[in-house]
DNA sequence: GTTCTTGCAAAATATTTGCAAGACG
DNA sequence: CGTCTTGCAAATATTTTGCAAGAAC
């Protein structure tokens, strides 16, 4: 996949940066956070890369992932849709070793709301021991 | 309900302090974040309600929501097992008026968890509009 | 008097912004 | 040039801890 064309699709200018960030995404097997990208990108300043993360997050190129320890985490949209978030689903975080794994296997399953609310988006965490941890 | 009973059932010593966390707790229909905790509780500096909230944590008489806006939110247990959570249920998270709603009206669905997993809790945050903000 | 609890201040974290220099077109 | 992007520093916000004074037993 060429990192251009996706941003591009996003409707975001693709900058050296920006490249980087996407790949550092895209090379991940797990979501990340702020913290771990500023640890794997040594070439660009945490400003630049919570700038870059905001910039795609309004274009929809990454959603976030809330509720594991270390503040919010990003992962790669893989919907084509580039206007809503249809590929979410669920997550595992590991209490020991804190590594946030991806249930996608199956989707969000559905909820009743009440009469009048309006559902944007949805996030679904389990926590619990990893099976690496519990070796 | 007596709170200085409710606090001892949970192994938790009564202080005057601790009526009062629970009390706000107990009185707000809604989860409430630490920064609200302080807005609503004006006798007890943030240290002491954030230390409150952590033992009631450990002792199992609050859970945590995750994934709002406001960082982490604060919510009585119901359950009488005082070891375990088993009162989780799903949230509503407004993205107008920041208020999140109890769905309390289900229980958090079922996950296939891949082999090896072991979970020990569950966070599922729904993310929208709430009815009052739609009018 | 020993232990537990509390408030205050401040450290530690995490997130976000201002601004000027540089890149791009 | 004018606009967009970036790095650095610093402002904010949030969570957490150290410590000494006071309360409880």
């Amino acid at each position: 996949m060429n990192y251009e064309d996706l941003l591009e699709e996003h409707g975001i200018k693709p900058t050296a940066n920006r490249i980087v960030v996407a790949k550092a995404l895209a090379g991940a097997l797990t979501p990340l956070s702020l913290a771990e990208l500023e640890r794997k990108i040594l070439s660009i300043d945490k400003s630049g890369i919570f700038r870059t993360l905001t910039l795609f997050r309004e274009h929809h190129l990454v959603h976030v992932i809330e509720g594991g320890s270390e503040g919010v985490k990003y992962e790669l949209c893989h919907s084509h849709d580039h206007d809503h978030d249809e590929d979410l689903h669920p997550h595992f975080y590991c209490e020991q070793c804190q590594k946030t794994y991806c249930l996608d296997n199956q989707g969000l399953p559905d909820i009743e709301l009440p009469e009048g609310f309006e559902p944007h988006s949805a996030n679904l965490i389990i926590k619990g021991i990893c099976p690496d941890c519990r070796k």
